[in-house]
DNA sequence: ATCAATTCAAACACTGATGTACGACTTAGG
DNA sequence: CCTAAGTCGTACATCAGTGTTTGAATTGAT
């Protein structure tokens, strides 16, 4: 983007202020996914015609905000090594996504009414991808269920994350509780039901 | 309500427009969750005047709508007999809820911003007390697993439901598709994971 | 046939949000 | 210290939605 050559050439209050925006938009829309320009500016402690003067539209603002937030959760997601036993994976993906799913529930909130959900899709895409294919290296190695499709499988992972992100907000459940909670739910989730043909052993 | 007696002193067409009103309603915000008030006269085919002269602000008529709608669903379940075994009870609240769920998530998202979380939850009660209701017997009988609250797997009940209409209305996952999967799923859900001390046979 | 209830379209005032224009002020950076 | 870049508040135009009013036209009931 022309992003890169525009932060060089710009002063450093700028340059701050922008970063204000950016995250000062993500803390104000996860309380309120419908909070208004103005309010953004205020949780950015800028005046709303600098914002304007970063962002010429709302669209364009949230354009921004679900592109770096997405860079972000790509940046703690990628270096995690899912290789190995399909189910210690599961766990260690679910460690470090729940958190970031659960603080982007607002944003994703205002988003899908501004951008459409396709275009979310475009760029939850690649983190739908991990989970997807390592459900589907399970199920090829027999350790996950293979009498549903990984797709539906994958939904039902992004369910739980969302409903857990839901019963935090609403203080139905601790974090603490969250952090065993998800996990057992998920591997009960992609694991062989019991009267099923067991075939464990590496494929 | 003073409905009751409204309803009757009122001349017929006035009947026939109301209940219009509340069926377009329906239908109209499970498309667009932020359908305008013009909107939902159109969808109900009458003019925007004649729908306030039946609710007198957008609120009301959303109060009126989702009082309905759960009247209804609350028709639909209240009849089933979840006695007996709790895995076949669960089966069958669900074979009959997905269905009112996945029509009546557009209504509920809409709701959710005009009159809050808390009021929706008011009316989401009874149906979520029958499903908790359900697993904390089947906990009791050692039918489910019991490592985990039924707060948690009641949550994860709607979660599944509620993620199985996102796919539907996504084309992901078809009709046919989603009433063995979901079953299926929350089977897993609620079932004693494999490790745990098994002791089936009524308390 | 008549009367009251109901509907309708068009116009209105009001609100809240978006985006723009301006001139004064502050600050970074050479 | 000087200048350009950046910020600020205020004010303005615009737009979309809400809720109201009015007066004429339909329509149900008796």
């Amino acid at each position: 983007m022309t992003t890169d050559l525009d932060d060089r050439n710009r002063r450093a209050d700028a340059q701050r202020n922008r970063a204000a925006i950016l995250d000062g938009t993500v803390t104000c829309l996860s309380v309120n996914p419908r909070a208004s320009m103005a309010e953004i500016a205020q949780a950015a402690g800028i005046g709303r015609v600098t914002l304007y003067g970063h962002f010429s539209s709302r669209r364009e603002l949230l354009e921004a905000v679900v592109e770096q937030t997405m860079h972000e959760a790509e940046a703690q997601l990628a270096p995690l090594d899912l290789g190995g036993d399909p189910r210690a994976a599961l766990d260690l993906l679910i460690r470090s996504s729940w958190r970031i799913i659960d603080k982007l529930h607002g944003l994703m909130a205002a988003a899908e009414q501004e951008l459409g959900a396709d275009r979310i899709r475009d760029h939850h895409d690649r983190t739908l991808h991990r989970v997807r294919g390592l459900i589907e290296r399970g199920q090829a190695e027999g350790a996950f269920r293979s009498d549903q499709s990984s797709s539906w499988i994958t939904a039902c992972f992004f369910a739980i994350l969302h409903g857990a992100s839901g019963e935090i907000r609403a203080g139905r459940l601790s974090d603490r509780d969250a952090a065993t909670a998800i996990p057992s739910t998920i591997q009960a989730i992609v694991s062989v039901p019991a009267g099923d043909a067991v075939d464990v052993g590496k494929a």
